[in-house]
DNA sequence: TTTCACACTTAGCAGCTTATTG
DNA sequence: CAATAAGCTGCTAAGTGTGAAA
């Protein structure tokens, strides 16, 4: 934690200083004043001795290990859900630790407390045995609420959210919920074409308060933005989405790189992650947009008669389950679908492209491996390397077809067909490397896996799959398997979302 | 009408394990 | 066999959205 840059921050230093004090005895805080005299050195030294020794392990000391792992899940990792044994999703309590939030959090390095007992609440059946608390401890509560899932919570103490134990993701609960939530998206399917044509109307509305509504339904349903909730200012990172967006976030352009009418977009979404964008939009929305900039300064609200409760509850008269994230799910299982279709050719390659234009248009990014320059250089080398071994093949197959014509023999014609494969197995080998090394780029800041988890219908993969005969194995690992199960099972190879 | 409490999904990262490569 | 890359899991923060209370 000590090498870590967030330690040289002002604020987390500070967060962290005052917490310190806090748990303090009196001699101690007259002591320790000021944490830039403050040396650790030692117990970093020690926590990485540790970390070292846990790397040399033999192999059987980590079988030992990885045994008792085992034992702690299997007696704490399951319940029982209507008779069904189920995977719990996260069975231990968080451990004390200094908060980091992401990105420029005002609450990093605050202590973040240990859970006691007496903080848990247990939700359980009735007739169930309530698990026993350890030694000279009991519970805040124990409960028996039916209409929820999680097993148990506790309020934790920077953000006083409450945190809960669940089920894991390939339990039947939450199987059923995800295929109801792909319900909801492609049931908006059959009516979008209605919304779209309702909420371009609204652009014309004398209502300025239905506008904003309309141009606000135009980005998310355009650019999949978030919904954006307003938050308490002070508690988290300064991040917005759609309806929170300010006047500071956007800039119009009435010409901007041969486009007309083009919005560009800057600003931090969830996780602090950058949304940046250069979008043209049409006229009525480009018009609006200037509407609602006028007499704003950069830190007002740009729609400032709008709210994501407002929105909801639109969307939810015009579809029955209709909400603003439910765009967000549509849009990215049709474009998977759509790029399914137009990428003819049939490999993993194609299935990896689409996936990642799904990956661009929810914005998920990644920071792009540590390792990643040196990594790229490396194949690149690989590939100079085979590069000039090809050359080298060729002129000795020239050699070789030059004495065989010479000769005229048997014997030299082999030397020709060796020689051929050698340069084809060149040939092969350089290409798949490109390939590589172009898809490795193309990825360098983008994350696939929280679409695919999150956002598209595994159905439509699982179709995919079939029709062309790509192993379903080859898209979705063991887990994702199991968290996919009913898609799995039930998907014929003519789906459509 | 606004605020708050609550429950649930979505998100990226660290660190480990496994596969690949030379 | 060792080095490197790729794949995967666990973790927990940060969102969304609903319904009740103020």
């Amino acid at each position: 934690m000590l090498d870590h840059e967030y330690t040289t921050k002002k604020v987390f230093r500070e967060n962290f200083f005052n917490d310190w004090r806090k748990e303090m005895t009196h001699e101690e805080m007259s002591l320790i004043k000021d944490l830039d005299k403050c040396n650790f050195g030692d117990i970093h030294a020690m926590h990485k001795a540790k970390v070292e020794a846990r790397k040399n392990m033999t192999k059987e000391e980590k079988q030992v290990l990885k045994e008792a792992n085992q034992k702690i899940v299997d007696e704490y990792g399951y319940c029982l859900l209507d008779h069904h044994k189920e995977r719990i999703g996260n069975f231990k309590i968080e451990p004390p630790g200094l908060f980091r939030g992401r990105g420029e959090h005002p609450k990093q390095g605050m202590l973040k407390k240990r859970i006691q007992p007496e903080d848990v609440i247990i939700n359980c059946s009735i007739e169930s045995c309530v698990p026993v608390p350890p030694a000279g401890h009991h519970w805040k509560e124990v409960r028996h609420d039916n209409t929820v899932t999680w097993l148990a919570s506790w309020t934790e103490n920077i953000q006083g959210s409450i945190k809960y134990i669940m089920l894991n993701a390939n339990s039947k609960l939450k199987g059923e919920k995800d295929w109801e939530k792909y319900e909801v998206a492609r049931k908006l399917k059959t009516c979008v074409d209605d919304i779209r044509n309702q909420y371009l109307q609204d652009l014309k509305s004398k209502e300025m308060g239905t506008r904003q509504r309309a141009v606000a339904l135009y980005f998310i349903d355009k650019l999949a933005l978030r919904a954006g909730n307003e938050k308490e200012e002070g508690e988290t990172a300064d991040t917005v989405g759609c309806c929170s967006l300010r006047v500071e976030h956007i800039t119009l352009h009435e010409q901007l790189e041969g486009n007309e009418c083009v919005v560009e977009f800057d600003f931090l979404g969830k996780d602090s992650i950058r949304y940046y964008n250069k979008v043209p939009v049409i006229r009525k929305v480009f018009k609006n947009l200037k509407l609602f900039l006028e007499n704003k300064q950069p830190g007002d609200d740009l729609f400032d008669r709008l709210t994501t409760s407002l929105l909801n509850k639109h969307l939810s008269s015009l579809m029955q389950g209709l909400s603003a994230k439910v765009f967000r799910t549509y849009n990215a299982s049709i474009t998977l679908q759509q790029q399914l279709k137009e990428l003819t050719n049939k490999k993993l390659l194609s299935y990896n492209r689409a996936n990642r234009a799904v990956a661009i248009l929810c914005n998920h990014q990644r920071a792009p491996p540590k390792t990643f320059d040196q990594s790229m250089a490396n194949l690149q080398a690989k590939i100079d390397g085979r590069k000039e071994q090809l050359a080298l093949a060729k002129t000795e197959l020239k050699q070789a077809k030059k004495e065989a014509k010479a000769k005229g023999s048997s014997e030299p014609k082999l030397l020709v067909e060796r020689k051929k494969a050698a340069v084809k197995r060149c040939e092969e080998q350089l290409l798949k490397m490109e390939v590589q090394a172009t898809d490795r780029e193309e990825n360098k800041q983008i994350a696939l896996g929280t679409s695919k988890l999150n956002y598209l219908d595994p159905r439509i993969s699982v179709a995919w799959c079939k029709n062309t005969e790509v192993p379903v194995e080859k898209i979705y690992n063991k887990s994702q398997r199991d968290k996919f199960a009913w898609a799995i099972d039930m998907t014929e190879a003519d789906f459509e979302f």
